[in-house]
DNA sequence: GACTTTTCTATGGTCTAACAATTGACCTGT
DNA sequence: ACAGGTCAATTGTTAGACCATAGAAAAGTC
């Protein structure tokens, strides 16, 4: 037994303590492999293709179980770090995160978060018209051939089936995208595009009427596009996005009378 | 034995079935498992917090083996869409993914990709100037609040440490953009601040000089979102950044003869 | 010699079984 | 009322085995 002083002066003794504990995390074993391996390979010394060491040889390496080695290697396959191939001469080589899984990732956050279809036409306002504008200033002539291919399909398109149309758009808008030759800029655009199309299809939103406005629209900025024009280019896109995002907004408000359209409600 | 007859019979079967299979992807069972839940996940009839069946419910309910089923958690995991705790009472339970994974996965892209410091610049120069015209039609007065403290300590921060002056900078960015209550722009913006911090902090760049300039940038860009000018709010935003990406252009050409800057030189 | 086919084998993919560590609820004594 | 101990369900981790895969290399065939 303890006498009262003695107990408050451990009391004190205690919270001293504490100030310089606080809170201890303990990570899981895959995590820490999984983490170090991660700068290994961020510290970029090992070119795309670089063959990681083989599972077993983790495992005698970290004293970790295979289990552990696995979970680490499939952590850094879904941040898209590497990837792995079964199979003599398989195993696990460094890889660079590409365009989709960006997107994918964008997407879950968006859906899983619910974002609006409001929030999505801003982000969409900041992000097309500066792919405008670079694509007018960095397009190849490659770019702007393929533009064109890609333009005279969809226009073949504007008067026959409403699912090949929107297909050709999304690919004349990966093309526009591609030719601002800004990766990161692209990788955002095409998954918030993506996440539009989702939102806006069911809407049957695509009226001929509609789809010709578009094609017209897509050739004038083809042509600010060919001119390196940046600043009509710029200008014109952001003109057609919001009227489109005015159209898409009235149609909303014809179709739902139930509460804020979200990404989630497809 | 065969003859030649029936061989040529056969070789021609063989091209016949050869269109209707096609390439058979084989997927790993992780990953369905792992697929199966996101999508049960994502229906968004589970509220966060919700819990998932326990590991050894989703042994016997799918019939594969416990590890298989801990590699689909983990990518589930990595995705931020569950969180595991260890202990009775424990488990998994759905989670929405937060903006610093996102950002994570951004900076892993960018930096596996080694995206160039000119290719952040753009998309900086994209989204900004959004922010702030959404930050002028969106703020509450609580975020003014906010901006108004920071800044503050900001400005009697511009004479001293360097180091207290760039992470109270990025404290009023980072409240700059929450006032434009869009947050996959937020997400975006902030991810994207962060590499371009990290690729010019090295650069010694924040030079007195500079850091005055920054205050009373900050102080012409609040008294437009206080205003609700929002044309104010986004030009004065792009100018600055104009005149920001020049400075550092600038430094960098000074200071570096050799290549490309690019995020992942640091 | 140029080609198919077979065999070989290191690798990831999967399963089983067990034990350790964790942790919130509950009980118990004071 | 409350500090501490006990309990039990759950994840964390390991060990060992076997299966499936897929390139290389060897063997066979024309």
């Amino acid at each position: 037994m303890m006498n009262t002083v003695a107990m408050s002066i451990m009391g004190s003794k205690r919270m001293e303590m504490l100030a310089n504990v606080r809170q201890i995390k303990v990570p899981k074993s895959g995590y820490v492999l999984a983490e170090r391996l991660r700068e290994e390979i961020l510290k970029d010394t090992y070119p795309v293709g670089s063959p990681l060491p083989t599972e077993r040889e983790l495992v005698s390496a970290t004293g970790l179980s295979r289990g552990s080695v696995r979970e680490a290697l499939r952590i850094l396959e879904s941040q898209g770090l590497v990837e792995t191939k079964a199979g003599r001469y398989g195993g696990s080589t460094v890889s660079q995160p590409s365009d989709d899984l960006l997107a994918s990732h964008i997407n879950l956050y968006a859906k899983g978060r619910s974002v609006s279809l409001l929030s999505l036409i801003e982000v969409r306002l900041a992000l097309e018209p500066m792919v405008a504008q670079l694509a007018a200033q960095s397009r190849t002539e490659e770019d702007l051939g393929q533009l064109q291919k890609i333009a005279k399909r969809l226009d073949s398109a504007a008067d026959s089936e409403v699912e090949v149309f929107l297909e050709e758009n999304a690919n004349w808008h990966d093309a526009l995208t591609g030719a601002s030759h800004n990766e990161l800029l692209c990788a955002f655009a095409k998954s918030v595009r993506g996440l539009m199309y989702e939102a806006s299809r069911i809407e049957n939103f695509a009226s001929q009427d509609v789809r010709r406005r578009v094609c017209a629209a897509h050739h004038r900025i083809f042509d600010a596009i060919a001119a390196g024009d940046s600043e009509a280019a710029r200008r014109r896109v952001e003109k057609d996005l919001m009227a489109y995002a005015r159209d898409l907004e009235a149609a909303l408000a014809a179709v739902a009378k139930s509460g804020t359209k979200s990404v989630s409600d497809v």
